[in-house]
DNA sequence: CAGACAATTCAATAATTTTTGAACTATGGC
DNA sequence: GCCATAGTTCAAAAATTATTGAATTGTCTG
């Protein structure tokens, strides 16, 4: 259910209040929602970036949950999953104590962050597995038919493994 | 865990029973579950896909629902999936009622499909709610930063859209 | 056409994922 | 060191998504 009250500044639960999302704001937002959901990142985290894309300058905690009225653990998590994926930058703000937050410059880059590690860790566990069912259905009477498709399967998956450092250059730091 | 008969014994709400997985078509079925659960494919449709897969004929619904132990109406609704994505085909045998299915003979192609199916939609409806947010951000203040990635957004999107039909042309029908 | 067989539909339920917020930990300034 | 501020953690609640199966619809066969 929805929180039972309206006031936009209210006391009972605090939570830092700033101006609502902007109509183009929320527009912006379904966008990155909905292509975020085709690879199962959350709404939340979706909504955190398409605020940063679309603010005129990096923004601190406070001011993202406050613009988006969601919880303090979200915020965090959210942040966290788009630090990880390499998707935003902290600047330092000289005196400034907080942290303030932008997207990375680009957008592309951080699709393939995205992109990889979701299918990289599919693609490396399964290598042996698709061996061994291969293997597996050699050994038993398993039609030629089968046995062409999961071979092909095996050179798929091999493939894959080796074009995606060539296509999609591992972070920096390994 | 297993039912100790194994003809079609029950009549009342029972299920077909038919011999239970192998191993290697559990680990099968692990690796298309993991891949499909990237783009947001329920597990039982990839379920059946890998055991129609791995199978070394055409199917029926029931061995389909015996097999994997599941309800007939995630067998249906599965098959319905697949279906519609063209992932599998069915095949009429002489004299025989029921329909059988195997996989579509490429999985390149099928894959295409999905993918055209999530991701032609977003951009479709993305693009004229881009246009205008791109608008609304020169109308106002907007920093020329924000313009710049809202404009780059934009051409991506349209980009994109243009290029899909030549990448993955779509099914014949149209 | 009746009856049996095949599959679909969809409301209810189950499983999974996401969000929340209060307690907690970490860090900087004094 | 101490206090205030900044952010994290995680168990519980809420929201979302998937599965089930009884009722229903469609359809082949004799």
């Amino acid at each position: 259910m929805k929180p039972p009250s309206e006031k936009t500044a209210g006391r009972r639960t605090s939570r830092p209040s700033f101006e609502p999302l902007q109509p183009h704001e929320i527009e912006l937002a379904d966008f990155f929602v909905r292509m975020a959901g085709i690879l199962g990142v959350p709404r939340s985290v979706a909504e955190i970036y398409s605020l940063l894309y679309a603010a005129s300058g990096p923004m601190d905690f406070d001011q993202i949950q406050g613009r988006l009225g969601m919880s303090k653990g979200s915020v965090s998590q959210g942040l966290k999953f788009l630090r990880d994926h390499e998707m935003i930058l902290s600047v330092k703000v000289k005196g400034a104590r907080r942290e303030r937050w932008q997207p990375t410059p680009s957008l592309a880059a951080s699709l393939v962050t995205l992109l990889r590690s979701q299918v990289l860790p599919a693609l490396e566990l399964a290598q042996p597995s698709l061996q061994r069912i291969l293997e597996a259905a050699q050994k038993k009477d398993a039609s030629p038919e089968v046995i062409e498709r999961l071979g092909r399967l095996n050179r798929w998956n091999t493939r894959a493994l080796e074009l995606f450092p060539l296509l999609l250059p591992p972070p920096a730091g390994s």
